[in-house]
DNA sequence: AATTATAATTACGTTCACGTAATTATAATT
DNA sequence: AATTATAATTACGTGAACGTAATTATAATT
């Protein structure tokens, strides 16, 4: 038996209300969400169930959202996971567009790196700024 | 003299398009940004001009754009750049403005960290899948 | 000075990512 | 079965970040 068997491997289900305030967004973020194809919830009769893949999921959205990424590059990367990979144009597909997105993340890393020592200056100024005052600094 | 002196110190200048064209942007873009605040080049009578400084400062915006941050959080970021401390006070808003600022970052790196590492993770199943299949990797 | 080219100024349009009801449908409770 | 509560479905609105002209003004050239 496979270790995530989706129909007997129960765990804490949610519906859309408490799913969305879990995370922080709201209801209408969450069913917008699905309407782009993002979340997949199943249904029972009409009313949505999450489960913690969902929530997976969400947090991974939310992840690429405060990474600056698109609903559109969000949802390539999502697809990146759940792809079922039968021929091997899938999976080179999938290992070409892993290497893409680490590319734009590394770019971003640097970003990061650059604006964070920069930060550290403007700091150091403001302390010395300070200390040249006779402030005591903390 | 101070190091940097804007009367004197000449270099480089160009037009609005010439401006946009070297960052790779419309020249709408540029005139959004002055309207925004976000640029504030010098004019030659109603024509811009833009000179280093400004280049730096676009390079920092378009930064602040791929990693996501909106227009106003960039205009805060680049007001801790050319604030006039005179003021403790003055000093002691930019000293805790950049600390928000690296609090972000921080968050940001790692979740840029994560997504590597993940990314690092399928791209190993990819290899894996076709080594499964005998398939030679470069 | 008249014409041409360049740059600037309205101003309406667009896409993305939702917000905000209002309405309708389904589920749960009495 | 009727009522109440919960969830889902239209549907119009909104702010951010520009795009896309069209028009106007300024600068450069002849």
């Amino acid at each position: 038996m496979k270790i995530q068997d989706k129909q007997n491997n129960q765990d804490t289900l949610y519906g859309t209300i408490q799913f969305a305030k879990n995370a922080g967004i709201t209801e209408r973020t969450v069913r917008f969400y699905e309407s782009k194809g993002l979340l997949q919830p199943q249904l029972a009769g009409t009313t949505r169930i999450y489960n913690r893949q969902d929530h997976a999921r969400l947090q991974i959205i939310l992840r690429g959202k405060r990474l600056g990424f698109s609903l559109d590059e969000i949802k390539e990367y999502l697809n990146l996971y759940d792809a079922d990979t039968e021929h091997i144009d899938q999976v080179l597909y999938i290992k070409r567009k892993a290497n893409e997105r680490t590319s734009e993340l590394r770019t971003k890393l640097q970003d990061i790196k650059d604006s964070l020592q920069e930060l550290e200056q403007i700091e150091f100024e403001c302390i010395e700024w300070m200390q040249n005052k006779g402030i005591k600094v903390d």
